[in-house]
DNA sequence: TGGTATGTTCCAAA
DNA sequence: TTTTGGAACATACC
């Protein structure tokens, strides 16, 4: 369920219930995803008390008391679940739906009980003292106000990449994700495959806007429920070509297309996001 | 059965 | 050097 709004929900949502909790235990049943190591990780936070509950990129990052940091990291299928705490028999938790795929979980002081669910094992859970070294390979965060136009087309032009697998790349614009950057270049009315060192002064601060504009209403919505992984988002209602392919464009009514670029879905209109840049009158190239 | 999946990393090749 | 493609990670769903 995981890019920024979908983790930023998941921010908002746990963290009135997680500042000021000491945390009494943890437990990981897949030690893979867990970093340093699982033991060292229990060490480190038995005991410890969370003072924040922040957002990094796709990063959620807990702020411990003694200087410390716990990242989470959903990846494909992760997912944060508040359980009470387990003191009856496994046909009672089943009963009460415990999820499927617990791979570690908190207890706190409160009696409360969080559990990481993920399917696919891909989720990563990271202790760390220095948080700028662990998050030294993100990029820029879209909805900071460090986020400018001007810096955006700084970041394209110095390359030359197709515009979606840069959009992707978490060391340049941290946050987004295959759903919202397809969004995101709709909604600029700019092609997927454009070179990154090809756009107008005007299609960069257009996609500049798309992407603030896609992440907020993200955000707004509760993130996008898309299959089991993630209930509770409605976002997934107003997606203009995310998993619309043949779909009627809902603004020209052309078909919604569908390729694959860097190994991802990339969905787009033909008609509204054209590989050579809108029209531009006479006028305009006079100017 | 095969294709697809909201993510990231590593390596090889262009 | 930069960019791209493929495989890998691991599991579930249609």
């Amino acid at each position: 369920m995981p890019e920024l709004p979908e983790v930023e929900t998941v921010v908002r949502t746990t963290r009135p219930r997680l500042i000021g909790r000491r945390i009494v235990a943890f437990e990981s049943n897949w030690p893979r995803q867990v970093s340093p190591s699982a033991a060292e990780v229990r060490r480190r936070l038995l005991g410890r008390s969370i003072c924040d509950v922040a957002r990094r990129g796709k990063w959620i990052v807990w702020r411990l008391d003694d200087a410390s940091w716990l990242l989470i990291h959903l990846r494909m299928s992760g997912r944060l679940e508040w359980r009470r705490r387990n003191r009856g028999s496994p046909d009672a938790a089943s009963a009460m739906g415990e999820p499927r795929h617990v791979r570690a979980s908190w207890a706190f002081d409160d009696g409360g009980r969080l559990v990481f669910d993920d399917a696919r094992k891909f989720g990563r859970i990271v202790q760390t003292d220095d948080l700028a070294a662990a998050t030294r390979d993100l990029g820029v965060e879209p909805l900071e106000p460090s986020f400018t136009p001007g810096v955006l087309g700084s970041l394209l032009r110095r390359r030359r990449r197709r515009l979606k697998p840069l959009l992707l790349d978490q060391s340049v614009v941290a946050g987004l994700g295959n759903i919202y950057a397809d969004e995101a270049l709709f909604a600029a009315g700019v092609h997927p495959m454009s070179p990154s060192d090809r756009l107008t002064d005007a299609q960069v601060r257009a996609l500049h806007a798309a992407i603030r504009s896609v992440l907020r209403r993200g955000i707004h919505h509760n993130g996008a429920t898309i299959d089991w992984v993630y209930p509770g988002g409605g976002m997934q209602n107003h997606f203009r070509v995310y998993g619309r392919t043949g779909a009627p464009c809902r603004r020209c009514g052309t078909a919604i297309r569908r390729v694959v670029l860097g190994q991802r879905s990339t969905h787009f209109c033909p008609s509204c996001q054209p590989r050579r840049g809108p029209r531009r009158t006479a006028a305009a190239r006079r100017s």
